[in-house]
DNA sequence: ATGATTTTTTAGACAAGACTAAAAATTGGT
DNA sequence: ACCAATTTTTAGTCTTGTCTAAAAAATCAT
């Protein structure tokens, strides 16, 4: 059972790789869970030596695949809490990412999964993300929806376009993406909801104007039969 | 903002207080929060220096003011919590105390004062005890209860008796009890119903058989207004 | 490729909260 | 009132997670 702090760590970490960071840096990782690197470091040996890290010094680190499911249920927990807030006690969706971020670490198997029966098995949180199921992974999203309407952390894949003009065909070539790219939206900017995605083979990411988000649909990648509660992995 | 050491130590002193003793032991108190004497001790000394608790080296201690106000806070977030639990997500009354007791220390008087309100303002947990208000003091019960059915933790005062043959009236002068008795609830034993009650004069505990309890009328000694959401104290 | 800069790790300290062992104060029995 | 038993406190140590300052490794620019 890992502590709060612990806890903080292994999100912040899966955050970075949802970003579409493979390797997450020391620094980086001190800045989101408002740290020294040098606290940083200190808690990488031990979440190393736990086994939830792959940590090369000086190289960066990356969840391990019981790392990753640990901090996946954190992910579920802190969605569904957020849905609770705003659908059943009325907070706007800007309100609640504190609170959640207290529940999140409220450990209790059978509370989350009541939460989540109690919610509907939503698969999307109020700001759009996607929400982990009880098996540690996301849930399957309903087939071609727009980009712009897609959740962030799943991996997706260019289905069709919704406007077949010459221009956007060739902005898209300009952008890279074609039918069956595969792509995972990273960021989501609130502001004018461009959506930073990172492309499943290639390095970097690459921002995406609203106008193009809305004339992409997509699916989910490999999709996932839904679990139903309160089945387990 | 306390820690959730220094919460679960005035919780249990607060309980203890409730249970009928004035002053609280050292050794009483550690065994309530699963620690040594020696490490209850340091916390005292904490708690003291910081004005939450009046502590007499070697005579007990008892909450001040603002302790007692900060432990009715945690109370009350407890008993919500219950009462979600099991209205909402179905969870026995018996087995939510644990999750509860994390839950509780969630420090958001918004989160707190919305619960309460989705709860519909309720006066008493699934276990039937008194939950306190926005306020940090007991909502008042309705006028003329059983002594049965009345939550812990209130002052109460017997208004009548539901029997009024001769033996049992004699009994209730054999336990000290008459028209205008002030008394607590200090323990609710689940197995057979009856009462532990601190009379408001006088020191000892005393036991009441459900059979007499189910036998008297109380009312709050005290009443208070119903305070409405949002109001504050 | 080597020296300067940046990043990461180590070293040493500190606060909170727990423990054990030992000392001090209180209480109870005769 | 005094000695024995109990209760409480003090002393010293440990763990977790944090910090600052300094050392070590990697990266970058010329």
């Amino acid at each position: 059972m890992p502590t709060v702090s612990v806890e903080n760590y292994l999100k912040a970490i899966l955050y970075l790789h949802e970003e579409g960071k493979e390797k997450v840096s020391t620094t980086e990782l001190s800045e989101r869970v408002a740290a020294t690197p040098a606290s940083t470091s200190a808690m990488l040996k031990k979440l190393g030596q736990r086994g939830w890290v792959e940590h090369q010094r000086y190289h960066g680190v990356q969840l391990t695949e019981s790392g990753h499911r640990i901090a996946m249920d954190i992910l579920r927990r802190h969605r569904l809490w957020e849905s609770f807030l705003v659908e059943h006690l009325g907070f706007d969706w800007d309100q609640v990412h504190d609170i959640a971020e207290e529940l999140e670490h409220v450990d209790s198997v059978e509370l989350t999964n009541r939460l989540d029966a109690f919610l509907g098995f939503p698969k999307l949180d109020p700001h759009g993300d996607a929400i982990p199921g009880p098996n540690g992974r996301f849930r399957s999203v309903a087939a071609r929806t727009l980009l712009s309407e897609a959740p962030r952390g799943l991996e997706l894949v260019v289905v069709g376009v919704v406007d077949g003009r010459d221009a956007f065909l060739r902005h898209l070539g300009v952008l890279g993406i074609s039918l069956g790219t595969r792509l995972t939206i990273a960021k989501r900017h609130a502001f004018d909801g461009s959506l930073e995605v990172t492309y499943s083979e290639g390095e970097e990411a690459q921002m995406l104007s609203p106008s193009v988000c809305a004339r992409l649909w997509v699916d989910q990648s490999n999709p996932e039969p839904v679990i139903a509660f309160p089945e387990e992995d």
